[in-house]
DNA sequence: TTGTAGGCGTTATCAT
DNA sequence: ATGATAACGCCTACAA
């Protein structure tokens, strides 16, 4: 079975007479085609069944209508969703995804640089593995003036593209609605602090505390590797188990603060009566455990869409006005069960 | 800031006086270039800071080193488990994947499986919108030996490729272990019926309760649209005010099935006792939700590994020995609380 | 408005 | 073991 030949612009061109550029130009809607000739040689073209090698047009242009992803696992929640928002986005203008998952790796995040480097891809959108802490290995993409968005996980550089959520804020509210149901013992389940999401929901965290009058207290500020669910479990009970037990968590996410609502009722804690908890993100999960997980909602899908539109208007201009733009997102605090004292 | 020049192989060639052609060759490892000359090559191409471009060898091969993905979504905790296995394998032979969502319209997929082949993918993998209901999209590959591997959701056709899971045994293991835990009025949540996965998987409900002399009372057989939170709420309402209500539920997915665990607990229906449950999936909310919920566990990184493997093993092969196989993976029944009747 | 020609970087074929 | 050359399909100065 061999494969059937691919039709080419100068299999339309021989067709109708007219040269290759013509039926390139025609094709990619150049304005010097009239109209006519535009229609017929279109026309045409779909009739013989020509397929565009866009192979050849990118090796032409030195430049893939692709965009590159780089994350740190596709099966996580948000990550799947900001995916998604990027690959609708980005194909609708034509362009293909690759994704590449460093599994929180720094040393995968160098590889997957590199082969997405080689594969000419017109724009990177970055969220950091948890150990990423230089930029060296996205150095090139720079240097040939490829646009790089960085989204959710961004490094502290000032002069580079971004697209988060206010995480700050985020903590200050979520810390702020523990101290209006009346709990002033409130613990935090804090992620590693070298990456922007976790230290900033920290700082808002804290910042709540003292705008309120309330003491900070290091034991209730538990450190996380990765704020999985074993984590928390053992993190609650230690918690729990502290002369001064807290009467409030605000963690990192929902999957930690999940773990500590369901570890608290095994021990007879009532949530919320005596445990307060709120989580970050709203996961599948926060909407199912009981009673349901208050949490910070974070536009994940959204957050896709606009890295993607951001490559693409740069793909776009021509020119090189590459002022670096910051784009925050608001979160919203949806309040569930494992908050609310009152009423 | 212009962008620096690239380093070819004519760069690399000229210095080291050696012809391009040699150069190529040293950098693919051919046999005929000797270990230090190859060695050599390799290291002054280094020191120059050459990148093969991907590109240029595609369009000389026709071929990119690319697998393409079509997917419905992939914010499913099921589909991103998937995708992560492809790519984990595909990056390690040195492939890129691009990913196309569908979101479940056949339109989309059409349009999507033009888009890869224009790309030159050399090879696909394919898990069906709910839509679907023909393959001519698809023939193009086919007629060009592009290897496609069906999964989880595949056509019915014999002669292709598929890496599945047995619906059928899982259908009615789930189903037997209601039995056994004295469940006589046995529901089903069951899914699109063309689409192979929900039909094999009610066929399997359907066997068990034969083959262990239980009535099937059409009734209890909930024919659903897409399996969502709000459509298992709905059903189990009407379920439960049938005359004499169904004594327990198998779901086609675990999000219908903890709709209906959370639904029947607010009607104050104890969960097993009165109604015990068994979803398929084993999403995240599975083990969240109370009383923690029985499910078929379904393999799906390895799925998505097992899907990669074949394509990159057709790509390696010059000869067409193109049999096809179909890989059906094993599942797990996974007893928790939510259908324990006794002991 | 359309045509000509050269080249993007690589690899395969044929020669040496 | 190495070299010369043509081709992959497209795009874009430049020319007409």
């Amino acid at each position: 079975m061999k494969a059937k030949k691919e039709i080419t612009i100068y299999d339309i061109a021989k067709k109708l007479k007219y040269s290759p550029s013509t039926i390139s130009r025609a094709l990619n809607d150049h304005e010097s085609i009239s109209k006519n000739t535009t229609l017929l040689i279109k026309k045409v073209a779909k009739e013989m069944g020509y397929r565009p090698n866009s192979l050849a047009a990118s090796l032409r242009n030195n430049k893939s209508k692709t965009i590159g992803i780089m994350i740190s696992r596709i099966n996580r929640p948000f990550v799947s969703s900001l995916i998604s928002g990027i690959e609708e986005t980005a194909r609708k203008a034509g362009y293909n995804v690759i994704i590449s998952q460093s599994n929180d790796k720094y040393e995968n995040e160098v590889i997957n640089a590199e082969t997405l480097y080689n594969s000419r891809i017109s724009g990177l959108i970055v969220s950091l593995s948890m150990e990423t802490r230089k930029l060296e290995h996205l150095r090139r993409f720079m240097d040939q003036g490829i646009p790089i968005v960085f989204v959710d996980r961004v490094p502290d550089e000032l002069d580079i593209h971004k697209v988060i959520i206010d995480n700050y804020t985020a903590g200050y509210k979520a810390t702020q609605h523990l101290i209006e149901q009346g709990c002033s013992r409130i613990a935090h389940f804090a992620g590693a602090q070298h990456r922007n999401v976790y230290r900033e929901r920290k700082k808002g965290y804290l910042d709540a505390l003292k705008d309120h009058h309330l003491p900070v207290d290091n034991d209730l500020i538990v450190s996380f590797k990765s704020l999985s669910f074993g984590e928390g479990e053992k993190a609650t009970r230690n918690l729990l188990d502290l002369p001064q037990p807290p009467d409030a968590i605000f963690s990192a996410n929902d999957t930690a603060a999940v773990s500590a609502i369901m570890y608290a009722k095994k021990r007879g804690i009532k949530i919320p009566e005596e445990l307060a908890v709120i989580g970050f993100n709203d996961d599948p999960i926060a909407s199912i455990v009981e009673p349901a997980l208050s949490t910070v909602i974070h536009p994940a899908i959204k957050m896709g869409q606009i890295s993607a539109q951001r490559i693409l208007q740069h793909a776009a201009e021509e020119d090189e006005n590459n002022s670096p733009e910051v784009t925050v997102l608001p979160t919203e605090l949806l309040i569930r069960d494992s908050s609310k004292k009152k009423a």
